[in-house]
RNA sequence: GCCUCUGUGGCGGAAUUGGUAGACGCGACGGAUUCAAAAUCCGUUUCCUUCGGGAGUGCCGGUUCGAGUCCGGCCAGAGGUACCA
């Protein structure tokens, strides 16, 4: 009789044993010898308090490459922190009035509980807290030797306005233009900010993406699309007529298609634009139609999405190309200030958004790209721009060439009239890292009447973050506080004001993997970091800011990383989802309050049926989420592991489900049970040399490759998929007789290994079952036998016509005519090609025979 | 709106470079064991079928001896959209 594996009893025993033993910790540079050195690092959480599963998922996986790497012989870092700065933190003080570094501290310690309790293969001597003055007064140094080096500036830049209480709102807290908690419509302000220059780096930001072949792709399409560089003509279009003073030369436009010059019928300014506000000076509609462009809020979103909205200044341009012809020039909510120059020529006929412009105000729709086959009488546009290949009409000197030669002849024309020329332009903007709240790292900078801007001295950082602030009201704590502020100016001495803007958070977790991986020279060995994971969400601006920030300290002399790159491999993990569940009356029911009977979903406490609702990312509003605290007391860690890599493939999403936990801890049982009944004497047992045993053995060793492939290809469903069907090869050889429990004793040494990486408690457990050496945390990754891959034979599908009739066995390297044959000779093939002509026979070798009739 | 991704049984999903669609798991059903149950073990499980076979990977079309995979066009969902982290 077995008796069972109690997780609950296992799992502290080893955690206190590799605590013990101080197993995790990085070997230093000087210390690791011929070991390659392998830097496995997740996301870091921002400590709301609790860790949900899909913290468990992205660190498992983590964990999952850091045991096999270091089982494979590698010097692993595999360090943990904390995002710590954040709104949430001030959400909390104002909501409970509890400080926030108190709030954040205590989050820290209740998650680092929970993380214990993981068996994650950590190096905790390494932990660091954003918030923490040591972080973030190293940071304030960088902030500075950036300064000095030219790469922040200030500018004007706005930000959403909550009117009625007096506070800078996040995107996030703009709903439907309205502020979340005032329920004011939102406005917008200039404020003076301070912005990084990450637009120097746009081509090397780009350019370096090609280097990233760890990376998935999608994430460097993304960061591509969002750099966004385009050729294009910047011109100006002067005016028809007396010029207002603020534009005396024309208005400055940038397009990426002055091959549809001709069929330009309008100019648009973005609300934002300098001339759009002093025409608005003596302009009360346009003042109007500017507040209500404002009304959306700053999110690019917001504004593409709102109803395109025109007003019409009554001035006129001249066009470039066509003496006597005059266009319009209007003021547009689509046209970003952000953007090139802030207007446009709109060509309705080409572009989408121009032309649902121009049918709202009736403005003229001139095509000039011709569809290749249309006919130029017959080509109109009606609802639909035409935007793709063709070639050009109705364009006096560009008429019937190509799109791409007349970019260029537009482009030479505009150049020798003097009105412009040929530029690149990015939709990248510089940076801005100000933010208008506490709990953020302080820019270490003093505004001086007499000497302006003064960096703080570097022996006077950190500039700590003043305790004794209040909540009670909106607003920037810092900007109230009684005395932080006032300090003397360090070059002349008199009365000077502190910075009170803090640092976008963005900030801190663009190098923490640098402040992890020790001083200047420790980090030259450890970066860049071998494997990260996490989100996709953070695909474009975590991970943009990080490459940025690198080259940056690199030019600066900070960090020694030639390449820039500080992720060498990126994982982009997905979400953890579940059900949702409605009560009767329409309340969000959590997983624990509600149980399956037969069909139907009952409400435990009221007997009555709950709905059923659609399986959505776990979040608190939905009350979907599933504790892990929970599952490791009802189940244990390995489980929990187990279960959130079994499934789904780890870039999509899984969903949690009860019963799958449930099979999770089956399998665990079924998993000791085998362990359990091995001989004592199976460690020194002789080999027996029979068929049975090679077969077995065979199976050993293939599955040990298919995992191996698996997790170097962060498949870890497959790594999951091939120990499942191993442990049943393995369970059936238990009752085979030509098995002898050498070989079963292989298996199981191997599969303790295997396992080591998912569930390493249960590894332990079943490792010291069987008398393997020491602790399994530290063993060697088995070694593969090449020659216990090979098959004699296989088995080869025979298709008729491609479709399926039957197979047969051949030996692997068999000659394609032996196999045609073989194939054609098949009885179930033969009654298919009965009566007519075999076209055709094709042999893939080790894969499939198609035989083709007519 | 724009960028990116995803879509395969009752469910999660598997399927080298285009080569046996449904591995593996969950659930369900049947059986063994048991006084009974739990646990465990074994088996069946894409759909239709006249049992020959036929259909089938979101929808429509194309390329190919052969398409889940490649191409074109749709539809639906997800992530991001620069002050959520």
């Amino acid at each position: 009789m077995t008796r069972r594996y109690d997780p609950s009893v296992a799992e502290p025993r080893w955690q206190s044993a590799w605590t013990e033993g101080d197993i995790f910790r990085a070997v230093s540079p000087e210390d690791a010898g011929d070991a390659p050195k392998a830097y496995v690092l997740e996301m870091f959480p921002y400590p709301s308090g609790r860790l949900h599963i899909g913290h468990v998922r992205n660190y498992a996986m983590g964990d999952v490459v850091s045991r096999y790497r270091r089982a494979k012989g590698y010097n692993v870092l595999h360090p943990m922190g904390w995002d710590a700065f954040g709104m949430p933190a001030e959400n909390a003080a104002m909501k409970n009035g509890t400080h926030p570094g108190t709030w954040t501290y205590e989050n820290i310690a209740a998650m680092k509980a929970q993380f214990a309790k993981l068996g994650l293969s950590l190096d905790w001597s390494r932990e660091l807290a954003t918030c923490d003055p040591d972080y973030y007064g190293a940071q304030q140094a960088v902030f500075l030797k950036f300064l000095e080096h030219g790469l922040v500036y200030r500018k004007s830049a706005k930000v959403n306005w909550d009117p009625v209480d007096h506070t800078v709102l996040a995107n996030e807290q703009v709903i439907d233009g309205k502020g979340w908690r005032s329920g004011a419509p939102v406005e917008q302000r200039e404020l003076t900010q301070w912005f990084f220059r990450i637009t120097d780096y746009a081509d090397r930001l780009l350019d370096d993406l090609k280097t990233l072949e760890r990376w998935p792709e999608k994430v460097r399409t993304m960061q591509a699309n969002w750099i966004g560089r385009s050729e294009g003509l910047q011109m100006r279009f002067p005016f028809d007529g007396d010029a207002p003073e603020a534009a005396p030369d024309g208005i400055e436009i940038f397009t990426t298609r002055p091959d549809t010059l001709f069929g330009a019928s309008f100019i648009a300014l973005s609300p934002d634009h300098p001339l759009t506000i002093a025409l608005a000076e003596g302009s009360d509609t346009l003042t109007a139609f500017r507040a209500e462009c404002a009304r959306v809020g700053t999110s690019e979103e917001a504004i593409e999405t709102a109803e395109k909205q025109g007003f019409d200044t009554g001035l006129r341009v001249v066009h470039p190309f066509v003496a006597g012809k005059t266009l319009p020039v209007w003021v547009a909510n689509f046209v970003l200030m952000g953007y090139g120059t802030g207007a446009i020529f709109g060509c309705p006929a080409h572009d989408q958004r121009d032309l649902d412009f121009a049918r709202k105000y009736d403005l003229d729709v001139t095509p000039v790209v011709l569809p290749p086959e249309a006919d130029a009488a017959a080509f109109a546009v009606g609802t639909e721009a035409y935007t793709g290949p063709g070639s050009i009409y109705q364009s006096d000197f560009l008429d019937g060439l190509s799109i791409d030669d007349a970019k260029s002849a537009a482009v030479q024309k505009i150049v020798g009239q003097e009105l412009g020329e040929a530029t690149v332009n990015y939709r990248l903007r510089d940076w801005g890292v100000s933010r208008q709240r506490y709990w953020g790292c302080p820019i270490p900078v003093i505004h001086c009447e007499t000497c302006g801007v003064v960096p703080v001295p570097e022996a006077d950082l950190p500039v700590k973050l003043p305790d004794d602030v209040s909540f009670d009201r909106p607003g920037n704590p810092l900007e109230r506080h009684p005395t932080w502020k006032y300090v003397p100016c360090p070059v002349c001495g008199k009365d000077a004001i502190r910075e009170t803007d803090t640092l976008d958070t963005f900030v801190d977790s663009s190098w923490y993997f640098v402040r992890f991986a020790g001083d200047k020279e420790e980090a030259a060995y450890w970066l860049p970091v071998d494997q990260y994971v996490g989100g996709v969400e953070h695909a474009v601006l975590h991970l943009l800011y990080a490459r940025f920030f690198c080259r940056a300290m690199h030019d600066c002399g900070l960090i020694d990383l030639p390449g820039g790159e500080p992720f060498a491999g990126l994982f982009t993990q997905g979400m953890v989802t579940h059900e949702t569940y409605k009560s009767a009356s329409g309340d969000w029911l959590s997983p624990d309050e509600v149980e399956r009977r037969g069909e139907d979903m009952i409400e435990i406490k009221t007997g009555e049926a709950a709905a059923v609702g659609p399986v959505e990312k776990m979040s608190k509003s939905k009350r979907n989420t599933v504790d892990p605290d929970e599952i490791i007391r009802t189940f244990g860690a390995d489980v929990a592991r187990w279960f959130v890599l079994s499934d789904s493939p780890p870039e999509r999403d899984v969903e949690w489900t009860q019963s799958g936990a449930e099979g999770a801890a089956r399998f665990v049982q079924r998993i000791w049970s085998l362990f359990e009944t091995l001989p004592a004497e199976a460690k020194d047992a002789a080999w027996l040399n029979s068929d049975g045993e090679t077969a077995l053995r065979r199976t050993n060793h293939k599955a040990i490759s298919a995992i191996e492939k698996a997790i170097d290809e962060f498949r870890f469903n497959s790594a999951v998929a091939s120990i499942h069907e191993w442990t049943g090869r393995l369970k059936k050889a238990e009752n085979e007789e030509s098995v002898g429990v050498a070989a079963r004793h292989e298996g199981l040494s191997m599969l303790a290994r295997a396992l080591t990486p998912f569930m390493p408690h249960l590894a332990e457990t079943c490792w010291e079952a069987i008398g393997g050496d020491g602790l399994v945390s530290v063993a060697p990754w088995p070694t593969i036998d090449a020659a216990l891959l090979i098959d004699d034979q296989i088995t080869l599908p025979i298709q008729v016509n491609g479709k399926r009739r039957g197979e047969i066995a051949v030996a692997p390297d068999a000659p394609a005519e032996d196999v045609e044959a073989q194939a054609l000779a098949h009885e179930a093939v033969q009654a298919q090609i009965a009566g007519k002509t075999v076209k055709k026979v094709i042999v893939v070798p080790k894969r499939i025979v198609n035989i083709v009739v007519a």
